[in-house]
DNA sequence: CTGTATCCATCACGATACTG
DNA sequence: CAGTATCGTGATGGATACAG
């Protein structure tokens, strides 16, 4: 039913946010973009994010070329995560939304 | 688990997701900033939405002072519904998310 | 026309256990 | 450490019917 969306803008957001809009996802994007660089288990501690979405959120994010995976084929093994120039990007709009946000939360919690 | 997020800024966005985050939410907002004000089967038909989920969507909507409704108690009712300042100030932020979906949905879908 | 109430299927997601 | 596999459950959301 999201095709029958009329409104073309609608349409185009809509498929953004059903690629990139999920919490999880975004939450990633933020903290890759403050730390710059995160391993698996840093990033499950840092979101308090189970095992299992992490996994799935960042195989997702790999495959749609906003996040890039380095495998350290160490003992124990190490892999780093971090934003590849796409998710690089992606936080501009993101963080326009966080000013939104930070201005505008209180008056919706009032209202 | 939303609260063991650790990342400042995540928990700000978060809290933000969380009331406005969702699709409809957000094409609810699309719409009426495009067509201005608009009555409850003209959103219901723009973007194919259910009954109950547009019902749902504008009453959060409203309640969190983004929407505005206006009823007319007419034979048949009638309801208009369009976007209250910090409503329209909201667009803004999904703007520009939907500039940068323009530049980089492409590029993502190659991916 | 503008909703609300109920039912039901699907699924997102966490918990847990297991592997290289 | 960095995952994958499986299971159970609560939430999500559509379909339908009904109401003012």
């Amino acid at each position: 039913m999201l095709d029958s969306v009329q409104c073309p803008d609608c349409k185009r957001i809509n498929e953004v946010l059903s690629r990139v809009g999920d919490r999880w996802s975004v939450l990633v994007i933020i903290s890759l973009g403050q730390y710059g660089t995160l391993r698996f288990n840093e990033l499950k501690r840092n979101l308090g994010i189970s095992q299992r979405m992490l996994s799935l959120t960042l195989k997702e994010l790999e495959r749609d070329g906003l996040v890039n995976r380095t495998y350290h084929p160490t003992i124990p093994p190490k892999v780093e995560y971090n934003l590849t120039p796409m998710g690089q990007s992606f936080r501009e709009p993101v963080n326009a939304l966080g000013h939104w946000a930070l201005g505008n939360l209180a008056k919706i919690d009032s209202a």
